[in-house]
Formats: structure tokens, C-alpha cells, sequence
DNA sequence: ATGGTAGATAGC
DNA sequence: GAATGCTATCTACCAT
């Protein structure tokens, strides 16, 4: 789908539209009245009802256009700027691209190809080699800055009309028609792309991301389920606790809940009962996933506000599969730095927080105590990107309650550089990459070949030694990603979100244990091509809710 | 009125 | 020699 909006003077072919119902009863009337129309969906927003909302975002009118989808029909729900440049738009919705897409915004064109039952082969997407290309860009930044760049590995510049709207989600204005585009720009400017992807170890990175979309698409179509009764509850118990709160640590929690979570019963849950986010594959430096509108990766977990989770529900006849990955981080750390006593811990199968613990505690790993498997956890998350013992003996203290002086953080530092050696050569070579030149650029680059570029002066150190990490582990995740799209489906199931190591899944009751076991399974198998020389393990159970164990 | 940034805080 | 990182969203503040 594309995006949405209000505009004040819509073109007679828009229907204007006051809420949700009526877009889906217009669903209706259109599927009796008109199977291949173009409807247009034109979503406005009640200022009354929603003063502190002049965001118009699009997801608000996706039920409609779903519903329009659903019923067979070519429904696109415009941006208010793109109005006056509908006509390209209307060979694609009536069914005239092309089986192979070669398109600016694979993720819209092909959601909306999706819809309309149509296989899609393969789809070349520019915007996903710009991304690439551009080493660390932001995957939404501006279209100005992302065709230069492009410009540049092409060593020409761009033809005229695709300046402005190659990389962007609006299509190019100047071009007559997406299959005009397709035959007379984007598909020579991919081919010319091409050779820079193969070039730069791209094109591995390349395939992964367009292979990637069709999942990501489903994941925001499918939404998670929500009990919004109880979540409306549970701010209300906030604010009603907010009124004679004294401890201002306890206030700002409750503001930060109430200011954050608040709208959310009222402004994201859908008619179907479910909130849909926003996923962006492509707009972090590490390839993570962004996430917005809103931000599901965020939802406060029990230890920070109890009860939110657990308004995130399988609906009746069907359970959750929540999946996560042990330790991810150490383990791609491992291989990338290929620190044998790391990678040793994993092998055997032992506890790598206790293989720190018995280092600083001259004790062997079955005699350490909690307490000292818990500073070593914060060791171990600490130091390995590059912490120093300033800084963690804050880190210690906030995020696990730990207190130490200024000595203890350092026998803290020693004891994990000396429990894993190979750890502390990776630290010293990252740390010679911007060595006295200082002239010139820096890249980083992850297992599967994502480039992260630092200018020259601009190198950080610390960003050197976790975006390969960071970006190696996600990675992983998305090849499991891409393998579960299919395997889930032929379940009945489907993932209904990703939070960065934790995939969660709605399956068919009968079948969650199976879905269980291949959820665990695809995910390790996944990452394990990425990381041969240590095992994985992700951990997967059944639940009814998001916070169950 | 809108738009951009800083700092705090939520997630991993 | 020293150096956690990647995000989104909220409030407060300052600029246009």
C-alpha cells in the first residue's frame, strides 16, 4: 500500500471519506458496483478528536485499504502530495506490470502486487542497491542526498526525470508511467548498478534485502493482537497513581508510560483489534530494523512496567511463539574476533557469564556465586564493545544495581580481557584502522558485506567494533526471517514481529508445537551459516501473551 | 504555527 | 591511551 492523507481539495476521482467504517463499507459498495476500479481511499482526520495528532500518519487508513485488497480491488491510498501525479500509478493497479519489477520502492510496489495475488519472481529495487551503495546511509533519508551518491558509483549522472524520485517512496514525477520507468530508466540503472554491488561484495547483502521484503511486508499487514481493554486499564491505573505520586523517579516513570503509551488504545489499535507498525528494513547503519508508528520494539517489559506485555495477545484459537537468541552478540563477537577462549565457552556448551565470573574470582565456574555471575553478565555485555571502567562502573550500577570503585571496575576490565584474550587483539586491531593517517576513510563492514563508511576524522572506535557485530547478528536474523516466511505460512502461521534477537510468531493452536520446534530450528540454522565457528541457540516456547515464559 | 535539536528513557 | 553500540519517542527549548 502506499501511504495516505488529507488534502484540501481532493480531484473529483477521490472519495472523501470520514472514518475507518466507511472507508471498509466503501470496500464494500466498490466490489459490487466496480471489481476494477481504482479506489482511492482518502482518510481525513478529525482535529476534535485528535488535537495533539497532526501527524497523519498512513497507517491510519491501511484497514480500508486492506479491506479494498481483500476484496480483489486495486486500492491505493495516496500521500496528499502525490495527488496530482496519480496517472502513473494506474497501469500498475490495473495489472499491467510486468512479472519482473524493477522498481524505485520494491517495498510498496510489491505489497502491492502482493495483494493482488500476483508472484513476483524476483524484484530488482533500486532504492535498496542506493542504500547499500551509500554505506551507511539512513534508508530514509532524503532523496537529494541518495542521488548524488548514486551518481557518483555510476560515474554519470542520473538521468533527468529519475533525479528527483528514484530512490524515493513517491514515484518519479517525471516518469509517464511505472512501465515506462521500468523499460526506459530503472532497469538499464539497475544493470548499471549491478557491477558496484559485485564490486563492493554487495551483492550477497543485495539479495538478502530484496528477498527480505516480501516478509517484512507480511509482518506489518499481520499486526499483533491486542487486548486494548486491558491495556486502557492499566493507563488508567497509571494516571490515577500519577495523582498522588511523591517520588519523582516513580513520576517520571509514570509520565514517561502515560506520555508514550497513553494514546495508543485510541490511535493504533484497528479495527481488527490489532496494532500495526512500521518495519524499515534498510534505515539503520547496523542493518537492524527500524520501527515506528508506533514502535512495537519499545513496549516496556515486565521488569519495567508489569502488565503491558501481557496485553499483547494470541486471539482465540491460536498461540504465540516467542523465540529468542542466547547471547547473540558474544557468539557473532566470537567468530568475527575469532577468539578461541570465547568461541571455546559456546563449543562446550558452558555458561559464558560464568567463565568471567571464575576469572575475577579465582574460583572455577561451578563455585561462583550470583552475585558474581551477575557483575560478570555486565561484564561481559559492557567490555566487548570497547567500555571503559569509568563508564561502567555507571553502567553496572543502573542497569544492574551493582556498585563498585573506581579499582574494582577496573580488575572488572582486566579479568574479562585476560578470560578472553582473543577479544582484547580484535579491540587493539579495530582500534590501528584509524591509525596516524587520519586522511582517510574508514569502512567496517559486516559478515554478509554491509559497509559502514566513517569519514575521514570521524572515526569512532566503539561504533567500529559493534556495527559488524550488531549488523552480523541481524543479518542472521533476517536469512531466518526470509526462510520462516514460507514455512510458517504452510503452518497456518505467520511472524507477527521482530525485535532485533526475538521473532514472534501466531500459529494455529493445534500446531504451536510444531511451529515451536521450527521456529527454534530455522533460526539457528540461519545464523549458523553466518557464524560456522560457534554454535547458535535460540530459545522458543509457546505463550498466550507476550509476557508469558 | 511549524521545525530542528538535546537530553532522558524505553527496547535490543 | 581511552572509548559500549544501534534505535524511537517524549518533553523542553530555540529558531524561523
Amino acid at each position: 500500500m502506499l501511504t495516505t492523507a488529507v488534502s484540501a481539495a481532493p480531484p473529483p476521482h477521490v472519495r472523501r471519506i470520514q472514518d475507518r467504517r466507511a472507508l471498509v463499507e466503501l470496500a464494500d459498495e466498490l466490489e459490487r458496483a466496480a471489481p476494477k476500479a481504482l479506489a482511492l481511499a482518502l482518510l481525513l482526520e478529525d482535529a476534535e478528536e485528535h488535537p495533539r495528532d497532526a501527524r497523519r500518519d498512513p497507517r491510519r487508513a491501511r484497514p480500508a485499504a486492506l479491506a479494498l485488497a481483500a476484496a480483489g480491488l486495486p486500492a491505493a491510498v495516496i500521500d496528499g502530495d502525490a495527488l496530482a501525479d496519480l496517472a502513473p500509478l494506474q497501469p500498475l493497479l490495473a495489472g499491467d506490470a510486468p512479472p519482473y519489477v524493477v522498481t524505485d520502492d520494491a517495498h510498496t510496489v510489491m505489497g502491492v502486487l502482493a495483494r493482488r495475488g500476483l508472484e513476483i519472481p524476483r524484484v530488482g529495487c533500486t532504492r535498496v542497491a542506493a542504500t547499500l551503495l551509500a554505506e551507511g546511509a539512513d534508508g530514509r533519508r532524503d532523496d537529494r542526498e541518495l542521488a548524488p551518491l548514486v551518481a557518483e558509483h555510476l560515474g554519470r549522472e542520473l538521468p533527468g526525470g529519475l533525479r528527483q524520485g528514484l530512490v524515493g517512496r513517491a514515484l518519479a514525477p517525471a516518469a509517464p508511467s511505472i512501465a515506462a520507468a521500468h523499460a526506459d530508466a530503472l532497469l538499464p540503472l539497475m544493470k548499471a548498478l549491478t557491477p558496484r554491488l559485485r564490486e563492493l561484495r554487495l551483492a550477497r547483502i543485495f539479495e538478502l534485502e530484496c528477498s527480505l521484503i516480501p516478509a517484512v511486508l507480511a509482518m506489518e499487514d499481520a499486526g499483533i493482537a491486542v487486548d486494548a481493554r486491558a491495556l486502557q486499564r492499566l493507563i488508567d491505573a497509571w494516571r490515577e497513581e500519577r495523582r498522588s505520586a511523591s517520588d519523582p523517579a516513580r513520576i517520571a516513570r509514570l509520565d514517561k508510560l502515560i506520555s508514550t503509551l497513553g494514546y495508543w488504545p485510541r490511535d493504533w489499535v484497528d479495527l481488527d483489534g490489532r496494532i500495526r507498525c512500521r518495519l524499515f528494513p534498510l534505515a539503520t547503519d547496523s542493518g537492524r530494523f527500524a520501527c515506528q508508528s508506533p514502535n512495537l520494539q519499545q513496549v516496556p517489559a515486565e521488569h519495567t512496567a508489569p502488565g503491558v506485555r501481557g496485553c499483547f495477545i494470541a486471539p482465540p484459537g491460536r498461540r504465540l511463539v516467542i523465540a529468542d537468541y542466547a547471547q547473540i552478540e558474544l557468539r557473532v563477537a566470537a567468530h568475527i574476533a575469532g577468539c578461541r577462549a570465547l568461541r571455546q565457552v559456546f563449543v562446550d556448551g558452558r555458561d559464558v557469564h560464568r567463565a568471567t565470573a571464575a576469572t575475577l574470582a579465582r574460583r572455577p565456574e561451578a563455585e561462583v556465586s550470583d552475585h558474581e555471575r551477575k557483575l560478570a553478565k555486565a561484564i561481559n555485555f559492557g567490555f566487548l564493545f570497547g567500555m571503559g571502567a569509568r563508564r561502567f562502573r555507571e553502567y553496572a550500577s543502573a542497569s544492574y544495581g551493582l556498585e563498585l570503585d573506581l579499582g574494582a571496575a577496573e580488575r572488572a576490565r582486566d579479568a574479562f580481557f585476560s578470560t578472553f584474550p582473543g577479544i582484547a587483539a580484535w579491540h587493539r586491531k579495530v582500534g590501528n584502522l584509524a591509525g596516524r593517517g587520519k586522511t582517510e576513510d574508514v569502512v567496517v563492514h559486516t559478515l554478509l558485506g554491509r559497509r559502514k563508511r566513517f569519514l575521514a576524522g570521524h572515526f569512532s572506535f566503539n561504533s567500529a567494533l559493534n556495527i559488524p557485530v550488531q549488523g552480523t547478528a541481524a543479518e542472521g536474523f533476517k536469512l531466518a526471517m526470509i526462510d520462516l516466511h514460507p514455512a510458517l505460512a504452510a503452518l497456518g502461521g505467520r511472524g507477527i514481529l521482530c525485535v532485533h534477537d526475538e521473532y514472534i510468531a501466531e500459529v494455529p493452536e493445534d500446531r504451536a508445537e510444531e511451529a515451536r520446534a521450527l521456529i527454534q530450528g530455522t533460526m539457528e540454522a540461519a545464523m549458523g551459516r553466518v557464524i560456522p565457528s560457534v554454535p547458535v541457540v535460540a530459545e522458543a516456547h509457546v505463550a498466550g501473551s507476550w509476557a508469558e515464559k
